[in-house]
DNA sequence: GATGAATGAGGATTCATTCAT
DNA sequence: GATGAATGAATCCTCATTCAT
């Protein structure tokens, strides 16, 4: 017997209410942005009355974070178990990350949009930074093992591919039509495997 | 004789609050962000009445537009040049276009740093879609001669670039310690010629 | 045998709520004042929901108008068994008054504070009013044996003793370093003394 | 030919705006309060917009206060004309003293009844502060050529100055009819005589 | 052209009070 | 009786924009 997981009545609803505000803010700031979604845009898609989004959340940047902070955990966790099934050649690997990412902002749960398309002031750089963070973890830590090259700055890197990701991503989202997922998917991969020159330069040479 | 300069002292005074202006407005865009800064925050930095912003540029949108034209312009003759001299290998090629770039966010006018970092709903946006598509119209020029690799896809190519660059310069704008000027060119560079990942795919071993 | 004392668990909760929550008010009441104070602040020090002072005490007012009232009782009570104890002279009566008073705002109970330090609309004023009809009262009773001068208005100075005594002892709260108790003790029964009084005190005697 | 007090037709309507809130402030304030007052009651009234309000004074708390000051400033001129006239008594000067109390409250000026009847939470205690201020400094210098007390501690005795008159005026101010201005003046300069003063009134001596 | 005081619609936030559990 | 999450009317305050001078 597990009683662990047991919600109260009253606990279920404080929680369900919480969701129920989180997606409605999820929906409302990737059609309209942070700065043209009203409280009360929100509150009213929730069901609730917009003190309750202040009971939970203290003010709108407070809501605007906690998607946003869901949304990265999510995304982080497609990533993570995109990356460690095994792949037996590096291509293999940039591509199922590349596919994760886009399957993300692409899944109909909308958090993904949020994470690519706030303009919260502040926020939307406090994101970034965070998942910059992350993949600067990474690159240091699949240096050893000589996935990832050890001659470039990693936190720069991090910053370039972090960025590199977040505007194709954005611009994906605005524009639909202007690129097939397969596209997409497959520039994000060789671009991050070689570059976008054509000619190699001396130093990767055999 | 060249009269095309002279201007009478009412036209001097014009465009001088007009210059005032837009100097301000790029400090104080790129320190607050668009959302944040207040038309008087601009006028009374520049100083100059609130009026006369709104006499020069129509609303706060216009002149936001005004200094990113400008910074846009100037970038695309910096990087122009920077390409047009002649480069014996593609590596210095790149090294000289991630140069020009560094040197514009850090040279002492302002301008170059309300380009990367704008909230302004949908202005970060256009210009940076300004800004991808003449990247793209470049790779699809330069493709031809095999500067660039074909086997990508020039439009989404174009929005990475854009984004990679636009990330580390306005992290980097705001980081000036995490990174040296030599680093983050480097990077960059480095990135666009050959990707992050050590081992090269097999395509493109010879 | 007494039983009048008893009460069954449920009440002496019930009881206790209250008793806790009067507590916390005063003190609440006394720091704050009446606007700044939020009906959660006061449940939350007492420890209970804010459903259970409303259940006590109707709304914010009367939970107010419950400890003002309190602190009116005992104050009352601590100022009689003061005045009622003999005195030989009338220095010596006056001294024990401002005593009492002063030792009814420092004790620890915090009952005494809300009394001095209140800005509920109308709260303040109704409480200085009640007081300043008992001191009323007891001037007009008082005249006849040539206890306090004749040749004044009764109601008006009544208002005037209150409102030099409710004004010291606010400040006296605020300032405690500013004076010492028997400081003030002695500038009140002074002033009293020799403003109210029909007989003048020795000391000023030619 | 002086032109130091011309304003401008730009600055007199500036000025104008400033007076008319003042103005208006004034009595919306004395009759309902700071609490109940709502900033586009006082905005309304003095015709012209909220943000008017706010340009000039900050926030409401801003207006309340600079009505107070320009109280605060009437009053203390008042009293000095009142007392800086010779008198030959001091039985005269501190009557004299009690009625431009009485009469700066009684003006139609609603600026007096504020001072008197204000609620704004905070704002009535700094008042009455910075009249015990002036008060205590006039105790102490008057003290030196006799004319006032030097057995009683001027810092008390100044806030039961304070106290005692400002009680006595709110009460009056509320129940006008309770009270004539001739006992409220003769109630205010006994109890100060024979109080605070070390010479004893004709009237008391033995 | 320049000025800057005035405008007022708009939106964020608060908090006394309720009521289902 | 006790609870405390939910409510939403009430207000404060902001700030882009205008226009009389």
């Amino acid at each position: 017997m597990n009683f662990t997981t047991i919600t109260t009545a009253r606990d279920r609803s404080r929680e369900d209410s919480r969701q129920r505000l989180l997606e409605a803010a999820a929906e409302v700031f990737a059609k309209q942005g942070f700065t043209k979604t009203k409280a009360t845009d929100i509150a009213s898609r929730a069901g609730v009355a917009v003190g309750t989004l202040y009971l939970h959340f203290g003010d709108k940047e407070g809501i605007a974070r906690a998607v946003a902070e869901d949304a990265v955990t999510e995304l982080r966790a497609r990533l993570r178990s995109a990356v460690e099934r095994k792949h037996t050649t590096v291509e293999e690997a940039a591509h199922a990350h590349a596919t994760a990412l886009v399957d993300f902002v692409a899944s109909p749960s909308t958090r993904g949009r949020l994470l690519f398309a706030n303009d919260a002031p502040g926020l939307r750089g406090d994101l970034l930074d965070a998942m910059a963070a992350a993949q600067e973890a990474h690159i240091r830590e699949r240096r050893r093992d000589g996935y990832f090259r050890a001659d470039i700055d990693a936190t720069v890197a991090a910053q370039a591919l972090v960025g590199m990701q977040s505007r194709v991503l954005t611009w994906w989202l605005e524009n639909p039509r202007r690129a097939s997922r397969k596209s997409v998917i497959d520039t994000l991969a060789k671009l991050r495997l070689s570059g976008i020159h054509a000619r190699q330069p001396e130093e990767f040479k055999r």
